[in-house]
DNA sequence: GAAACGTGGGAGAGCGCTCTCCCGAACCTT
DNA sequence: AAGGTTCGGGAGAGCGCTCTCCCACGTTTC
């Protein structure tokens, strides 16, 4: 039997009779027989193999990451979506800017036929480096420079909105807001569209305090804020861990919430449901947009260019908006 | 020049002539060529990876694992050894039986090189199927079956023992313990040893809860131990972010700590300095030990074996002591 | 000055697959 | 019954590297 014939049978190509196609499962079978990843990738130029990339400058990296339920949201939506289609996803992290090189290279050598970015900073030169090293390349949030790729995305400023016009609609007139830290790729979108929501309505004057999204340093922002400004009434926090930590420092100071000081937080993660109170906030759908961000990159590479047509590139991305979810602290 | 020149220079093995290497380097730069990583290791047999999987049945994979901080410690711990020796590290999920199944054929076929795994639950199979499929294998945590693979290990029973002494030591007689989830590898050891030593002791009723090593659980772990043994004056929690769920619900109740109820961690993580009060706790070198089992995965990878005197397996294992670490929670 | 040696570079054989031809046999069609 | 049309299977050419020969040239040695 020729090795074609083999090759046939568990690619599934073509016919091949009943008989023979049984034959060959057998033999495979008993001999433990694998076929070899390398050799078959050579040849077809794929890998069958997705990465989902994490980046993030800084120390700290794994604290960032494994404390925070965000990226294992995201890990939850890509995961079902490769796995339908029998891709094998695999994680990378860019821990440092070694790190960084050292991972395109992996993949503009054929690690991987596409990587699905998860930037933890604004500025992060990775989506750009992959790009130009030819990467099929699909972000969770909106390249920042003119790195044209595509990606998935929240309508933050309209998030913040929302926050604001409910801590408005239930009275409250003196708004502050834990931002979240400079560097994040949401920030200024939770802050502005924040801030503008309320001058809208003439507030014009709204403290801010950056946190670093856990809950310690929204405890610690919390703790500013009504150092400085005794007299808020309502904090929009960037996202449910900080959040979280408002409200503990604000229960341990006896202040009541929502009775005297109301609190909104952001993405509805796990967080918001198990926090004392439940949190009111805005709801992030993170596995729908990483299960759409694998789609999106699924349907680039099997895109069927057939081959001459290769534009530069033309980036599909998708948006979704924000709901607003009130639980107990508003 | 001929592709022998180039692959030389490349891979910078033997000599070849300063001005060549150059000339070599200079084409490379200019023409932005890079070497294929399928056709190399169809050769080498080799793809200068090493995975990382992590390992767990069951839903809400991603809440268990990314909430927590030990899994980053981990990843913290590996990821510098396999830098240092320019080996990529890809992080692989097993999140359900096919998941498995999918990752084994994967990592037979050449995915990479070795596997580290994390095995959250004691009766994992997957250490199993990839030591019969051949691939190198490094647990975090003792094989539970006869499963032949190298391990690094933390004596757990001891750690315990640490907790329960520390206790006896500060005057506490009514110890009870907030145990980890059957399923955990770690479970029996640090419950029994905690048993035993207070056994010895002559205190033979050791009220034990199970909690799933969050705070939540923790949280309602101490509750219930609470209302079933209300003269409990120690407790010692099978991890450190069950303690602070302990602790927070203690203090909520007027419950002084450690003036009334002394609280013992394990893990010394993030949360435990975190903690309020911090916390006492036994301090698992997850870091170090992590860096161990890489170690002795690429050890066993580049050991040389040549290629005759493969032994069926010669399983290197490292262990670790645990050491208690006083704080503000005893 | 000839033989021995070392050193840099080319030729070419695979690595283990996939995939395009191509050919023989069986099945229709008129 | 002769031609055309499937259909199943084999042969063999690569995919892009690495690595072992082997050869040509310069350098040393007696």
């Amino acid at each position: 039997m020729s090795r074609a014939t083999v090759s046939r049978v568990v690619n599934g190509v073509r016919n091949v009779a009943p008989g023979i196609q049984q034959a060959v499962r057998d033999a495979v079978a008993r001999t433990g027989y694998t076929p070899n990843q390398a050799a078959r990738s050579l040849v077809t130029r794929r890998t069958g193999t997705v990465a989902l990339v994490l980046s993030a400058t800084g120390r700290a990296f794994a604290a960032r990451v494994f404390s925070d339920p965000f990226f294992g949201r995201v890990v939850d939506g890509v995961l079902p979506v490769l796995r339908e289609r029998t891709i094998q996803p695999v994680m990378l992290v860019a821990e440092s800017e070694e790190a960084r090189a050292q991972l395109v290279e992996y993949l503009r050598q054929g690690g991987a036929d596409g990587a699905l970015v998860v930037p933890l900073d604004a500025d992060d030169p990775l989506p750009a480096m992959l790009v130009a090293a030819d990467v099929p390349t699909v972000l969770f949030g909106r390249p920042h420079d003119s790195t044209r790729c595509g990606f998935v995305d929240l309508d933050n400023t309209a998030g913040a909105r929302l926050a604001a016009e409910h801590l408005w609609a239930t009275g409250r007139r003196r708004p502050a807001t834990i931002a979240a830290p400079v560097s994040a790729p949401t920030a200024p979108e939770r802050l502005d569209g924040f801030r503008e929501a309320f001058a809208a309505r003439g507030v014009t004057s709204v403290p801010v305090v950056r946190g670093r999204f856990s809950v310690d340093s929204g405890r610690r922002a919390m703790a500013r804020l009504l150092k400085e400004h005794p007299g808020i009434d309502g904090v929009f926090a960037a996202n449910d861990l900080m959040a979280q930590g408002a409200c503990q420092y604000l229960r341990e100071e006896g202040i009541a919430v929502p009775g005297s000081v109301a609190v909104v937080g952001f993405d509805d993660s796990v967080a918001a449901r198990r926090a004392q109170p439940q949190l009111t906030t805005v709801r992030q759908p993170v596995e729908r947009m990483a299960a759409a961000m694998a789609r999106l990159l699924v349907e680039e590479l099997t895109g069927g260019r057939p081959e001459s047509d290769r534009q530069p590139h033309e980036p599909a991305s998708k948006l979704f908006e924000p709901v607003l979810v009130v639980r107990e602290s508003t």
